[in-house]
This record gives C-alpha cells, sequence and structure tokens, in this order.
DNA sequence: CGCATTGGTTCAATCGATTGAACTGTGTAA
DNA sequence: TTACACAGTTCAATCGATTGAACCAATGCG
C-alpha cells in the first residue's frame, strides 16, 4: 500500500481532473483522445494500480468471490479447486481461499470474513456435520439471498443450489461390477464423517446388498477417516476375520490406497487374490499399484456447473434454488477382478 | 452486496450519528456502555457486516495476502498452502489465491490483480521459467518495496525474501545412501521445468556421481514433467537399455510413483529387483507400493517461516532480504535397498 | 458564582474511485 | 448577432467506515 499513485497523482501530474483520469483510464469515449492519451501514459510511467475496492465501494462489487473446502490434503477436493479457479479466472473474479480442515468454527467463522471481504458470492464443501442452521440461522442472517453454491455434499433444505455426485448411481455400478464378477463376501470401508456423501453411499451400498440377498453383518461395515492410514490399518483387521471378504469396497480411493498399500505388504494381488474398489478416480488412481477400479466423480463438470450457477446468481438470477447430481462413469482397472477360484462358493 | 445494513442503517434506527456507531461496534470507550450496548444489539438484530474495504479505504490495510501456486495438482504444493492457510488464519487475514498453472501470464496477470484488490503481501511460487525482470522489471513497478515472500523455488537477484529447500543436501542423502548400499547403475529422472529445484536437484546429482568416479552417460539423465505418467513411460524406457540402471533417482516422488506403478506391471519388486526414490515426501510415500524411499521437504517448516517473513514485512519490517535454506531429511523406506546381487560388479 | 474538567456525542474531513449534472468554449444555423 | 448544439472537461455527491477536533451538558473546584 505504500503511498500508491491514485488517480490524484495522474490528475496532478497531467493537469487535470481525478474525473477525466478516471474517465480517461477507462476508455471513455467523453474525455479526448489526447487528453486520454496523455493520462494514459503518465498512469503507466508513474506505475499506477487500480484500486478496486475503492471502485467497488462506489459500484457495489469488489469483484472477488469466496471458496472454502473441507480438505485440501485430499487431491479430490483440489481438483474441484483447480476447476473452479478457472473458470472464475476466465470471469474476471478472484479467488478468496478458506481450507476449513473440517471444522466448523473455521467453516463459521470464513462465512462471516467472506462478507465482510464483499465477497460477492461462495462456492461451499460444507464440513462435516453442516446443518440447516449453520447456513440458514439467524447467525448468518447475511446469506439469505446470498449467491452459494453448495458442492460434493449436501445440506437439506437450505434453499441454495446445490451440484453433487450422483452417488447412489456410483454405488450401484461398482457392486454390480463385483457382484457380477462373482464376489458374494464383501467388507465396506465408510467414511466416518457426518456428511451427505458418507450417507449416500453407505446407504446404496447396502440397498445393493440386500437387493442382492447378501447379509450386512457387523464386520462388514466399518467407519473411519478418509485416509490412508485407515485403509491399510482395516486391510489388516479384515484379513483377520474367520471369513474374509473377497471385495472390498471404499468409500474413496484415498481409503483405497491404503488398502493397496497394505495388501502389498502382506503380498496380496489386489484384483488377483481379492478386489479393492475406490470412488472419486482422482488422477493418481490410474497410477497406484496396480491401478484401482474407481468411480469417476465429474469433478470437471461439478466445478464448472457450480462456477456457472454462481455467476449466475450473482448476475442477478433469481430462479428456485436448483439441486443438480451428475452422473458418475465407472473405471474398471487392475485392482479388481473376480473372486480366487478357490473362494467361489458353488451352487447347492 | 445486496443493500446490506451499514453503520447509517444502524444509527438512524437507535437514534445516533454514524460515528457513534463506528466507534460502538469497535468498543471504544468513548461510547457509554448504554449505548454501546444499543448499538450492538441493533446491529446484531439488523444482522449488519462489517465492511473491511470501506474500513481498509480509509485504515490502509485490506487484511488480505496473496498466494500464488504454480501447480495444485501436485499435493506437495498444496501442502504449503495448508500450512500457510493456518498461520495466516492465526494472523486474521483472508487469503487472495491463484492457481498459475505453470503458465506465466497467469502468473503475471494475478501479480497485478492482486495489488489491484488491495492485497497486503504476496506469497509465490514462482512458475517455470520466471525470470528476474518478471518480478522486478518495469511492468511490476507495484512489486518495489512490496511485501514478496517467493518458496520453494528461487528466483536469482530480486531483492525479495526466499525460503527454499537445501537441495543440494537433500540429494546428497539420497545418493549416498544408495551408493552406499552398493549401487553403481544410477538413472536421474528429472524435473524438465526451468526452476531452480530442477537445476539444483540435477546438478547435486551431477556432483554425487562425479564425485563418485561414476560416468553421467546421455543414458543416465532424463528430463520430462512432474507427472506421474513420466514416471510410468520412462520406466519402460530404461528397462529397454543394454544394462538398465539398478537405482532410478526421480526428481520428485509424483515421478517416483509412476515409476512404482510401471514396476509393479512388470512385476519387478521395487526395493529388491530395483531401487526406486522419490523426493518431497509428500503424506502419500509412506503408502505407496512399496512405500517410497524420499527426502522429506519440510514444507511446514517452510510455509511457516514463508508466512512468518511476510507478515514481518506487511508489518513493515526492513532488514536486506534474506534467502532461508531449510534442511531436508532422508527417509528410507521399503523402495530402496541394495542392488540385486547378481548385478553387483565384483572388484578386479 | 464562575471557570475548568470530563464524559458523551456529533461534526466534518478523509480514503480512492465513480458518475449524473453543470459548465465552458467552439462552431453552426437562423 | 443571437441562439443553439455539442464536444470536452470539471463539479460535487456518493459509496461505508474512521478519527481528530469540536461541541455540549453536567459536575467539581476554588
Amino acid at each position: 500500500m505504500a503511498n500508491r499513485p491514485t488517480l490524484k497523482t495522474i490528475a496532478d501530474r497531467v493537469g487535470v481532473t481525478v474525473s477525466a483520469v478516471s474517465l480517461a483510464l477507462r476508455d471513455d469515449p467523453r474525455i479526448s483522445r489526447a487528453t486520454r492519451e496523455r493520462i494514459q501514459q503518465a498512469a503507466e510511467a508513474l506505475g499506477y494500480v487500480y484500486n478496486r475496492h475503492a471502485a467497488g465501494l462506489r459500484r457495489g462489487d469488489s469483484g472477488t468471490v469466496a471458496v472454502c473446502l473441507n480438505d485440501l490434503s485430499n487431491p479430490f477436493f483440489t481438483e474441484f479447486l483447480g476447476h473452479m479457479e478457472a473458470r472464475f479466472r476466465e470471469a474476471d473474479r478472484m479467488m478468496l481461499f478458506c481450507h476449513a480442515h473440517e471444522t466448523p468454527s473455521i467453516q463459521a467463522r470464513f462465512i462471516r470474513q467472506m462478507a465482510e471481504h464483499g465477497a460477492a458470492g461462495l462456492i461451499l464443501v460444507p464440513v462435516a456435520g453442516t446443518t440447516r442452521e449453520d447456513l440458514d440461522g439467524p447467525q448468518v442472517r447475511h446469506l439469505r439471498d446470498f449467491p452459494l453454491v453448495l458442492i460434493s455434499r449436501d445440506v437439506a433444505d437450505t434453499g441454495f443450489d446445490r451440484v453433487i455426485n450422483d452417488d447412489e448411481l456410483g454405488i450401484r455400478l461398482l457392486f454390480d461390477h463385483l457382484h457380477d464378477a462373482g464376489h458374494r463376501r464383501f467388507a465396506w470401508l465408510g467414511g466416518g464423517g457426518d456428511t451427505s456423501t458418507a450417507r449416500d453411499r453407505e446407504r446404496s451400498f447396502r440397498q445393493r446388498m440386500e437387493a442382492a440377498g447378501l447379509p450386512v453383518a457387523a464386520e462388514t461395515i466399518h467407519h473411519g477417516p478418509t485416509s490412508l492410514a485407515f485403509g491399510d490399518a482395516m486391510l489388516e483387521r479384515l484379513l483377520a476375520l474367520p471369513t474374509p471378504p473377497t471385495a472390498i469396497v471404499c468409500f474413496s480411493d484415498i481409503i483405497a490406497f491404503g488398502v493397496l498399500a497394505a495388501c502389498y505388504r502382506h503380498g496380496l494381488r489386489p484384483g488377483v487374490d481379492l478386489s479393492v474398489t475406490g470412488f472419486d478416480d482422482m488422477g493418481a488412481a490410474a497410477y497406484s499399484a496396480p491401478a484401482l477400479t474407481s468411480v469417476r466423480v465429474r469433478t470437471d463438470v461439478i466445478g464448472q456447473r457450480a462456477s456457472e450457477l454462481l455467476l449466475a446468481r450473482m448476475a442477478g438470477d433469481r430462479h428456485p434454488p436448483v439441486r443438480e447430481v451428475v452422473p458418475p462413469e465407472l473405471v474398471v482397472r487392475a485392482s479388481s477382478g473376480p473372486p480366487p477360484a478357490s473362494l467361489v462358493e458353488t451352487p447347492g
């Protein structure tokens, strides 16, 4: 800030008023060509930097949007960030960024501060446990009619736009792939957090199990953090069961990678000795050892749609809140295959 | 922005002036307890949101810092982001974020725009090819005396603070570990970008080779992007050589993961049949298959130091520019070991 | 009683840019 | 010659908050 030149500085140097400078720098035809050029040269020479917030104060838009992610250590979410960043750059908007770290208080604070900073809109991957109250309650009155789009995770009854993955479809594709390959003994390594994603994926898994006439026993479902360590540790526990599963369905790629690491240590060949699947299909899934069967969540589509919706809202669009559900795709790779022949239950 | 309440709104409701409201909301003792409370309640009731930029206009600091990363898809850099975000949150500063995508024009644009948005400081991981000119030339006159800290990658002679990893030390630790284990046939899979990191690591590698009396042949050094695909593809080429290397030293973990993936497909056991090492030691390195020997770059230390330096500069510190070099640590895991017995050259 | 003090509040200028209205001087038409 | 249009520029209010100075009333002191 160290006393940078302002419109006044330029005006004094050229010998006109700030109004003339303001108009000239924005190429307003009201200022003559000659004067305009003198002004623009002076600005250049002085190293003038436009003050967007002073302008925004008058005009009513600071030109920023806010983005709040729950977890930066998960590349899945940074993929979103990348896609949105690109779209907002196109729209000439800067991004105010927050890493909420799955912590409600950090998220709450950001929701206040981004408003104080004049953000014109907010894209939010709500942290686990986010309630309707948090986005709609008396503490956040300023969010009323505020352009806000939720992505990836849903929060019911908030009246905001949402763009989310079709988790039900994803799990169905995955389960059917495994079931068709002959698997009957499944384990679910699930997101422990209180998120729509964790709930929806697990519910779908249970539904598919039921539909296939398979029992969902206590040792079928396991909850834990979305971390490599969790997947790694869980494989050990699953192997210790009297009848270990032949297919391990993981809530996310991250967990699956942990399982693959443990498999490697045990000399187990995923895709041959047992099947392991992820969910999200982040970039690394194609290069794990072995490559991971997963469900490709369209972070590009979701990120772009969310950006579009937000920009539309910021432009004054007043349509009723939408809930867009983006279909994912099954990506079969080496980590899944038929169960080992010795373990296939012969009918009768 | 949709006509939110302002100080005036509150003032009218309570029956005082905006000055009184301004003072009251900041708990100034000049306003009586009674009035202060009435004002604060009214603010609460109206859902008032502080306008930091209007205030900043008067006070001269908008409360934001800018952060520009070269590559978001590399978790190594998001680790930095996480550490800095935490520090800036503590300091009550919001982050204006940019993903430069290794693209100079995007970086240049951000350097201008963050200034327009009144950022009080900038942390930059310069994109490949960034020159002294880009940070010090006539196009960026506003960066003169601007609080700016470079991290991870250095740009010479710019007069800015820098916090970087000791790449020379890192490579030395890695090389000596492999050499001591008996390896004599090395390959280098290097960063193709024009960055100090790529240069310093490769130079160190060459120096150690020379010091060990080993020839650096054409098939020893290979350049390519920092991607899984590059590492994956390179293993194929290295295996096709008449005398393949026994140790593959990768510029970064990302490349090494690609190599591991290819090894898996070929049935090669890293750490047994050949050794593979990474650099950065990002979180996933402990959970690859097998776990990756790497050099732990202290993203936490670097991120924190950079934040501290920046905050100090923003507070008016005028010390001459510093260049802090943070020592990394060797982390030996399963992906490296002695060369296969059959390949160890017997002396004489 | 008169004057100074103090507590509580308002006044008014300010930060940097924007913009509708007003002004100035030139050229053209009546 | 007067009136009028018009191009080019300036005036002045405005956005929302801050702050040193001014103001006013009530109290304290001599």
